[in-house]
DNA sequence: CTGTGTGCAAAGGGTTTGCAAGTAC
DNA sequence: GTACTTGCAAACCCTTTGCACACAG
């Protein structure tokens, strides 16, 4: 049925299995990056542990990439198609909506960009924005 | 003996124990942001748990601000004077250093010049760079 | 003396590890 | 059939809460 997800698996290896397909699904079609929380929610029921190995396998790969947002908690989103497991490219900053709650990601704004001080030499850079989106403003 | 110490807490309506000034001359002494465990090894012996409740005293009275640098485990450090209990001021840019583990404040780096898209309204901005640090690039 | 601070026990949340059973290929 | 996945139990780490005792003011 969605071969965009089948594609994703056999592409990276992986076997096609209900736990990564639903996974995928609800990622692929998400707005916004979602917590391990929220993922678990779209199942009816799925071992919490499992789900961690999951996700964690899909990071490992490039699949997806984990945004922090400034909560405690991570989140995880799909990763740009120029993704693969050895080289990350989600270096786009990240807003959290205090307001909804929704962690989006904002690819318009390049976080490598921010030049540092000299003699420090950057690998990654994290921007994380907090107040509220676009959404809720014109509520 | 340390009268910026006294001063800090009096300033703070806070009293004069061992473990409040042990961890404001540790933290007013460091160069980088330090983890709840680096703190707590400056001690002999501090409970946990006591330790945990004065960093977030700290933290409500404006006096050090907790900074975000990627890792899994919040850094504490001095704000500067110009921070109090309603207005903080910890807009500067963090940068962990992968090679030394070290967490510095780049106050040169102010977060919030980033603009946010059309829409959103941002309260707050944080930016974590990571990679290596102007000392062990110097080696 | 009074209220703030501390120490200890317990609990809660998130995440990882080990191992046996299940399943994709 | 074989290696990869899953499910469950247990464990680990970080952090918070509750309560009795200690101590700064």
């Amino acid at each position: 049925m969605d071969t965009e997800v089948k594609n994703i698996l056999k592409k990276n290896g992986l076997r096609q299995t209900s736990i990564r397909s639903k996974v995928l699904e609800v990622l692929l079609h998400s707005d916004q990056a979602l917590s391990h929380h929220k993922i678990e929610e779209a199942f009816d029921y799925v071992d919490r542990i499992t789900l961690y190995r999951t996700l964690k396998t899909f990071k490992e790969k490039g699949i997806i990439h984990e945004a922090k947002d400034g909560t405690d908690t991570a989140k995880f989103a799909m990763c740009s198609n120029t993704c693969s497991e050895h080289a990350h490219h989600d270096h786009h900053a990240h807003f959290y909506c205090t307001t909804c709650e929704k962690t989006i990601c904002l690819e318009e704004i390049e976080s490598m960009q921010i030049d540092p001080p000299k003699g420090f030499n950057v690998e990654k850079t994290d921007v994380i924005m907090q107040g509220m989106c676009i959404e809720c403003n014109s509520l």
